[in-house]
DNA sequence: ACAAAAGTGTTCGATATACACCCATGA
DNA sequence: TCATGGGTGTATATCGAACACTTTTGT
């Protein structure tokens, strides 16, 4: 027996990654060539997305969907907002793209947004396929059907969180500098801080501890290195909730 | 030509009401009698809610949903978030009434959560059909489907907004008092508040402003009645974010 | 006159902001 | 020895929390 896909139903991802610069998603590449292979009708990306199974948990979704887009595995998602006007598919490049390959789109297609954070951009992606790429996030211009505007809104709910719990270190290697992680606070919420105010915030999370290790190999004095402590994070958030910087 | 319902996707609209003590939330009855009418198999409560139509916008069909439900009109709906596991109608009473009434049902139904606040719990509500009450918020315990959930994460998301912005005031009347709004706040993020800490800092909110007019009727000193301007919100509020991005 | 809620300021500790120099390392 | 980013403290302004009494009205 076969599953069904839901015509009607669609997961997008937004995949976010941090370079220690800047901030950057993955783009699946979107190209339709001639019947003849010679010339390109048009090329643009979108987010990693598609249809889900009629027996399949939405959440879990998500995580098939990017695995087989990209052959990443473990990741973990949360879900932002729900996208369901009746124009989402209004781009003429849309119509093409769907007409040649849209056997199971029905007239509207509600999508489901998640978003994913990964702690670098060197990652082994497996491209199956289509090609799949990370792009600045604040240079992605258009994106195809509304992906643009899922992508200001996982954004949007992405500084969100940032601001109140502690998600950015998915997105810092597991040892950290404080520098890096000021470095993730800028690139996001878009902002600029006082190294000594910064650090003297972050000295105030307990959950962010110095191991016995240092940088090494840089031209300079090797920095601190850190690690975030899910377990002193649980109990202490109770006592206080400091995430704004 | 009829409009398709479509049988996998859902709108449940939580609709938030303040009675200057509580808050309370709008309840459909759900009753099922015995075939000779006599007997009661089972009597509970959910949200208002309802399958979309194919060609209908998502946002359009909260408004719908709610205005058959309780012919209520001009509600503003802000959507929170979309629940999707393959369990949602588990329980025997789910699963009974969907066998009576449900035959536009697919095996799994996607929701998508959206929550309105009203102004007041005395407007005029048109009972077409089946019974609709408000019920305060904290004493509601068991919904039918996960509706209990979706209440949960409704208020969560209201709790949010009302930090971040200035939701609070359509769940008051036009003309209110500070203390009338000190109690909403204190009724939605469960807590109590300083009245002249509460007070000051609701004067340095330029779009709270007085009138001309004194609360009357009331057997102590009249309050001063105030209004929410949002023409001023608008203002101020590019000056306090102007240096964010 | 009494009950009931309205209205009002000050003090104190905590937090936010602004700001400049020396240090350790690899090249 | 130089270039590079790492690391540190203090002073001032602002904000949040605690706290009690007088005022105005209807009954």
């Amino acid at each position: 027996m076969t599953r069904k896909l839901l015509t009607n139903l669609s997961v997008d991802c937004v995949i976010f990654g941090f370079d220690m610069d800047q901030l950057k998603v993955l783009l699946v590449e979107r190209k339709l060539k001639s019947d003849d292979g010679k010339s390109i009708i048009f090329s643009d990306h979108s987010l990693t997305g598609y249809h889900i199974y009629e027996d399949e948990d939405l959440d879990s979704a998500a995580i098939r969907i990017v695995n087989d887009l990209t052959g990443l595995e473990n990741l973990k998602f949360e879900q932002f907002y729900t996208f369901g006007s009746l124009d989402r598919i209004a781009h003429p490049n849309d119509q093409i793209w769907i007409e040649q390959f849209g056997d199971v789109i029905s007239s509207r297609v509600l999508t489901v947004g998640y978003y994913s954070l990964l702690p670098n951009t060197n990652m082994n992606i497996i491209q199956k396929g289509r090609k799949v790429n990370w792009f600045p996030v604040d240079q992605v211009k258009e994106l195809a059907y509304d992906h643009k505007e899922i992508l200001e809104k996982a954004l949007e709910h992405l500084r969100y969180k940032l601001q109140n719990e502690p998600v950015g270190f998915n997105l810092l290697p597991e040892k950290f500098t404080l520098s890096q992680m000021q470095k993730l606070y800028e690139a996001i919420l878009g902002a600029k801080y006082d190294k000594r105010n910064f650090r003297k915030k972050v000295s105030q999370m307990s959950y962010v501890v110095p191991i016995k290790e240092k940088q090494q190999g840089v031209a300079h004095k090797p920095a601190q290195l850190y690690i975030f402590s899910p377990e002193v994070y649980e109990k202490t958030r109770k006592e206080r909730n400091h995430f704004f910087i």
